[in-house]
DNA sequence: CCAAAAGTGTTCTTGGTACACCCATGC
DNA sequence: GCATGGGTGTACCAAGAACACTTTTGG
């Protein structure tokens, strides 16, 4: 760890001292992994790659950091730019450095996910044109370590979905309970039993039922339900919220 | 952190060709959050900052990334370099990237995680003078975002505590039921049952009881035991090794 | 009247938690 | 012989897992 020992201490013309002027500089990239759901299956947003290197392949959304703003605002930026989205749950999920795993430049990247309802955010000016919805089990192979980092979002949503209410972001407003089912089976890649699932999610007692019928799917019909944030927020300081399935 | 606007498009020495010249370069740095166990209680390691910005003041230990090497390497570089400790547990952390962390210049910290026994590694050698063991309820305040690093660092061994036997890195080879109790008392900053303790730990199958007793601190002696890291790797592979205290 | 999805409870098993007394030894 | 920490088992309760039939209604 080479410390600068006598670094001169001169003012710069963002009037910051540069106390650390031997050290090497990095890009810093930022990767989104966009999580997406359609009321069915879980998805990830991916898009062809329009530069150089790579050019043409398979690629999460990125960007660079710029030097006045963090990095949650940076991958905030890079959804918004990319997909015209804002207001959308993000979470910083882990840092990849290899030495060489952008052959373009030395960059260490970032990697945020995202969590989204694919239906109500048909985003009316997607700024590429070759975005495309994968199921999780299709994705294609990705440049660089995409692909490891779509595993490694993959591993900590379905901790998420145990401690977390992810359908405030993934589900639209109202949703019957067959569509949250579907959202953990999707996610936890596992069948849930429906009884034992219902009589979970009633016990965690943050949804609330409404006396309309989504009429789409069935005959019969089915209630649709909302969260109730409040509630939540609740139990959030009281026990910590998390369950089991 | 002026970047060359035009920069040539010509091979640097290294033979890489930089596509992203445009970009915004950063200084990243490795922050350390070093755990130590001895016997009795958890501990962190800080040191007094001996340059500056903030020179005197208490921090973590940390350095800079170079580019030959990847954070993980970093990381473990900076351990070595200030403590003389090698082949020691870490674990990435967190990046943190608040506009203004450093006042010294803009930096970005990739925090990590160290777990070590403090008793088997006398770090003979090291490089600070002014390191010092801390208990985690009387640590200093630390220069930048320090103190957050380690509040996020205790939540993370929390959970690791759950789902990794952790003992291995914080314990000596060989120790008591009651060290290893004393352990997760620290972590999880709780007073555990010992008679369920003990219970859960056996059920757990990992531990392998010797014949040998530590005689150093109780007129009868407690049994020592040591982990068994062939049975704790099968059962990661058979049901994954997680339980709850 | 039938196909298709919705809705609904009970039993069994597992695991967590609470709890108190005797043991071995060095002094 | 006594003080100190070590070692041990049971009973209760909560929550998870397995499981099947009836309801509704559009066609």
């Amino acid at each position: 760890m080479e410390i600068p020992k006598e670094a001169k201490l001169s003012k710069d013309i963002n009037t910051q001292l540069n106390f650390y002027q031997k050290e090497d500089q990095v890009l810093l990239a930022v990767d989104c992994i966009i999580f997406g759901f359609d009321k069915t299956n879980l998805k990830i947003l991916l898009i062809k790659r329009n530069f150089e290197p790579e050019k043409g392949k398979w690629s999460l959304i990125g960007g660079f950091l710029k030097k006045n703003e963090n990095l949650d605002q940076a991958a905030t930026r890079v959804l918004n730019t990319l997909t015209g989205l804002s207001d959308i749950y993000m979470e910083q999920l882990y840092t990849y450095s290899k030495v060489d795993r952008d052959p373009g430049q030395r960059t260490i990247s970032v990697a945020y996910f995202a969590l989204i309802d694919v239906d109500s955010h048909q985003f009316d000016g997607i700024q590429i044109d070759s975005a495309r919805w994968f199921d999780l089990d299709e994705a294609p192979e990705l440049i660089f370590d995409h692909n490891e980092m779509i595993r490694k979002a993959i591993s900590r949503l379905q901790r998420r979905a145990m401690t977390m209410p992810i359908g405030f972001e993934l589900l639209p407003e109202k949703f019957t309970m067959r569509q949250l089912q579907n959202l953990y089976e999707s996610i936890l890649d596992k069948k849930l039993d429906k009884r034992n699932f219902i009589n979970k999610i009633n016990s965690l007692d943050v949804l609330v039922k409404l006396d309309e019928k989504d009429m789409t799917v069935s005959r019969k019909g089915a209630y649709l339900y909302v969260f109730d944030k409040e509630k939540y927020e609740k139990k959030v300081e009281e026990d910590g919220f998390s369950f089991k399935l």
